[in-house]
DNA sequence: CGTCGGTCGTAC
DNA sequence: GACGTACGACCGACGT
């Protein structure tokens, strides 16, 4: 039998409205309603395959029901605006997604699907009407059922009415005409509410039957209300009975679902800014027209070559794969992909694997014919991630020059924050093309194969974007670009950087193996060691490693107190503070601490980064990322060099196994207290700009302005707490933490937060400044014109807009910082190149970490290196104060830090 | 068995 | 609720 489902229009948008949190679209417009219940019709279609389906929607104005009683739905709050502005585009949702929708002036929705269901129902459908509204449980009958989707979806038959609502289907509007409505003001009969009415209509079958009966009821309550308001109850009944006569045609071939209207979809879903819908319904390489070839013979690369010169432009994208039973580290190049014009391109396959119709060319040859070309500084090269390619390219002997547009860093330059600098997300964003993911090609989970092993055919649509996609994108981006503060930062930071980066990357950082070995091993015994003690004074075995089971150890086998809650779970919080004021009355979380700080060492570090060792080069090579970090900053993973340890004995151990290569020194260099240096220029003010002049303490200063020059306090003690308040200050900081942070109540926290103010007016003045700026604009920037959009500033929510707040005083700090290590990277590269240039033997950049920098120098140049590093850095940009740099030296990377 | 959110901990 | 920017290990709930 055929099934139509019937969907309560305005039931589900009512829902989708009040589940779906606040979201708005590009215009700032509500769209909560219309994406709630877009989903609620996707999930509807994929879980049920409808053959029919129609939605009904309320119109506004009056019904036959407010004909009946003037105060109908008196009470009803009128819908919200918010709500209102996204009714119409609930009605494009529906018809997009190709559902038909039906209003009836002077009838509700209901009444117009109660009548749809009856013809349906005569016509041989079987029907489901979509609800959460129980005012519909009076239409079920056999072939009539009533399909509640939220959760997972609930479906009531006249036994599931009965079991929900305690009566029969045909009782229910008796019941409801008893219980009345307050909502829609049905009156129904006072003093009998959803019990009453339950249990009267159950003893005495119909409200007919239990108004005849009501003179001779025992219950004086129930005698006396029905005997005086009969009328009202009879009144109530004809306004919750729904209409089964409205004057709709039931056209059964109008609402066979056909589908959505991809194209529709695609408009409404990404003028609203569903990121997640929109990608479904948007044109692919199925849709579109394109050209994309696999290239198979040497004398077709001349042709892309004599191409790329006579445009000036060469999209390039490289293919990498892991093949099977290797690690990450040793990614062969599978393939080239090339693009000289938007809409074309070709593919190079060079090493995949097994028999296909398209043979490799031989890497060498390949890279032979197109090293020219790629070198070749006229000739524009544009991608997107061209660091990650100019690794791939110089592994194959085919290195990159004249980089000029890379996607993924241009849409970091425009919006550091957006969501995804992916390429799919980038085009689809930028475009409107649906790019073929990566897992399309290569499988899911356990059972994707690498690149290598897919035929170049099958991956030519996935090659020809990677080369494609930027082209198409290049005029939007290069428009957004147009700013002339961020075209100098693409221009005079970031695209400079991009070959330094990859040099770096390439060139990776030597690591003591054994020693890390060694240090394994020793650390093992004494997690061996610290957890029989804790297992002991625990009484039972569990995993350390578990908040959860250390938390019930704690709290409830040892009956400590519980002091935090974690943010969301609400459990018992065991971190570091919470541990460490446990310490002091038992002694198994202090143990605990010990475990956890070897486990941690242990196991992010020791023993993980000897497996990112390259066994082709015997050093570690690090992934810098440069569209990541909101303000600026570079990041770095696989392995993260950014974050290994320098507080505690162990951590320098680890430090020191990142060693020089023989004959070789490291030279580590940073910038003295740079953010606070940035501080002082940004406000311009005074007392720090002649405390950084002079060469003075700055955390000194600052202890003299809080603390005054006679408390009495020990020195080292006020310079500590000096030390956390000028942090706190970078990171807004609240009297709450900073108190917890130095041991002191939160009132003396206030009080040195406004001393430190008093002392320094002008930091005061810059943080108000900026953050009116940034509110103004909705934008703050770096000394370089960096930018953040801050669009959480105005949020109603207060928390996030504290947080908001927060980030933009940070961020021109943090954010100029890191402008100014990108500018040293820079002149230092073009500085070591021309030392390099007479050298026996080069000098490399191997590291940088916010506000440090790392070399390998021959331990004979270690000297000279060492001052043309300082004197670059230092010179680098030039602020109210003086930028400073100390610079160290030695075998490891330990023993360097100066 | 894989994914993902939550929690914790390292760096600057 | 309370400190900005990252990455990543581990657990455990959840879905396939």
């Amino acid at each position: 039998m055929p099934r139509l489902f019937l969907i309560d229009g305005n039931s589900q948008m009512y829902r989708a409205y009040h589940a779906i949190r606040e979201l708005s679209g590009p215009d700032g417009k509500s769209t909560n309603a219309i994406y709630g219940f877009v989903n609620m019709l996707r999930k509807l279609i994929t879980d049920h395959h409808p053959d029919y389906l129609v939605a009904s929607f309320d119109l506004p104005g009056r019904t036959f029901r407010d004909d009946l009683a003037a105060d109908y739905k008196a009470n009803r709050a009128p819908m919200p605006t918010d709500l209102a502005e996204q009714v119409p585009l609930v009605h494009d949702a529906c018809e997009a997604m190709g559902v038909p929708y039906l209003t009836v002036a002077g009838f509700e929705a209901d009444d117009v699907l109660g009548t749809l269901a009856v013809k349906a129902r005569a016509a041989g459908f079987d029907v489901a009407i979509v609800t959460g509204d129980k005012d519909f449980f009076q239409l079920v009958t056999d072939g009539l059922a009533i399909y509640n989707p939220k959760d997972d979806g609930t479906w009531f038959d006249a036994e599931g009415v009965l079991a929900k609502f305690g009566v029969r289907p045909e009782q229910v509007v008796d019941v409801l005409a008893l219980m009345g409505d307050s909502v829609d003001n049905i009156k129904g009969v006072p003093g009998i509410g959803e019990k009453g009415a339950r249990a009267l209509i159950t003893s005495h079958g119909t409200l007919d039957a239990l108004l005849a009966a009501a003179p001779g009821l025992t219950q004086k309550r129930y005698r006396d209300a029905l005997t005086q308001h009969a009328e009202d109850a009879r009144a109530s009944r004809v306004l919750a009975t729904i209409r089964l006569d409205v004057p709709v045609e039931f056209d059964a071939d109008a609402l066979r679902y056909r589908g959505p209207d991809a194209a529709r979809c695609y408009a409404l879903f990404s003028s609203l800014g569903f990121r997640t819908l929109t990608p479904e319904f948007a044109p692919t390489a199925a849709t579109s027209a394109q050209d994309y070839a696999v290239v198979t013979t040497l004398e077709e690369l001349d042709a892309i070559t004599d191409a790329a010169r006579a445009a000036g432009q060469l999209s390039v994208a490289a293919l990498a794969a892991v093949a099977a039973g290797t690690s990450a580290v040793d990614a062969t190049v599978v393939g080239l992909s090339l693009a000289t014009a938007p809409h074309q391109a070709r593919y190079v396959p060079l090493t995949h694997s097994g028999l296909t119709e398209t043979p490799n060319l031989r890497t060498r040859d390949v890279a032979s014919r197109l090293a020219p070309l790629f070198a070749d500084p006229a000739v524009a090269k544009i991608g997107h991630d061209l660091k990650s390619t100019s690794v791939l390219c110089a592994r194959i002997g085919c290195p990159l020059s004249g980089l000029d547009l890379d996607t993924m860093i241009a849409s970091y330059v425009v919006d550091a924050t957006g969501s995804s600098h992916g390429l799919r997300d980038l085009a689809l964003a930028r475009t409107g093309y649906g790019a073929v993911q990566v897992d399309e090609v290569t499988g899911r989970g356990s059972k994707a194969v690498s690149l290598d092993a897919v035929p170049a055919t099958s991956l030519l649509n996935f090659a020809g974007e990677r080369a494609d996609l930027p082209l198409r994108m290049a005029d939007s981006l290069r428009a957004d670009l147009a700013d002339p503060a961020l075209s100098a930062v693409y221009r005079d930071f970031e695209l400079p950087l991009i070959p330094i980066l990859a040099d770096i990357e390439r060139e990776g950082v030597g690591l003591d193996v054994e020693a890390l070995a060694r240090l394994s091993s020793s650390m093992q015994d004494d997690l061996d060691r610290l957890s029989a003690s804790i297992f002991g004074l625990a009484g039972e075995e569990f995993n350390i490693n578990s908040p959860k089971q250390l938390g019930e150890i704690l709290f409830e086998r040892l009956q400590l107190p519980s002091t935090k809650k974690t943010g969301k779970t609400r459990a018992s919080s065991t971190a570091m503070a919470v541990l460490e004021e446990l310490a002091q009355t038992h002694e198994l979380p202090g143990l605990v601490l010990q475990w956890r700080s070897v486990q941690k060492l242990k196991g992010t570090y020791v023993d993980a980064l000897p497996l990112l060792v390259n066994p082709a080069t015997g050093r570690v090579h690090t992934t810098f990322n440069q569209a990541v970090a909101a303000t600026g900053r570079l990041s770095s993973s696989d392995p993260n060099l950014q974050n290994i340890p320098v507080r505690t004995s162990t951590g320098r151990q680890i430090r020191a196994a990142f060693i020089a290569a023989p004959g070789h020194a490291l030279i580590s260099a940073d910038y003295s207290q740079i953010e606070l240096r940035v501080l002082a220029h940004l406000s311009g003010d005074t007392a720090l700009i002649e405390a950084f002049k002079h060469g003075e303490d700055i955390h000194d200063q600052t202890a003299a302005r809080v603390f005054g020059t006679d408390s009495g306090l020990d020195p080292h003690e006020l310079r500590r707490r000096a030390k956390i308040i000028n942090y706190a200050l970078l990171y807004g900081k609240t009297a709450f933490t900073l108190a917890k942070d130095i041991g002191v109540p939160q009132q003396a926290a206030q009080e040195f937060i406004d001393a430190y103010f008093a002392g320094f007016p002008a930091v005061r003045t810059f943080i108000d400044q900026t953050l009116d700026a940034a509110r103004q604009s909705g934008v703050v920037r770096t000394l370089t014109g960096r930018q953040r959009l801050m669009p959480e500033l105005t949020s109603r929510n207060g928390q996030i807009r504290a947080a908001a707040e927060r980030e933009t005083v940070n961020m021109p700090i943090q954010g100029t910082a890191a402008d100014i290590l990108k500018k040293a990277m820079i002149d230092v590269a073009s500085a070591l190149a021309s030392h390099n240039a007479t050298a026996a033997v080069p000098s490399r950049m191997i590291l940088t970490v916010h506000d440090e920098l790392l070399f390998e120098a021959p331990e004979g140049d270690v000297p000279t290196m060492m001052t043309l590093v300082r004197d670059t850095m230092e010179a680098a940009f030039a602020l109210a104060v003086p930028l400073t740099v100390d610079v160290g030296s030695g075998p490891n990377w330990d023993a360097a830090k100066p």
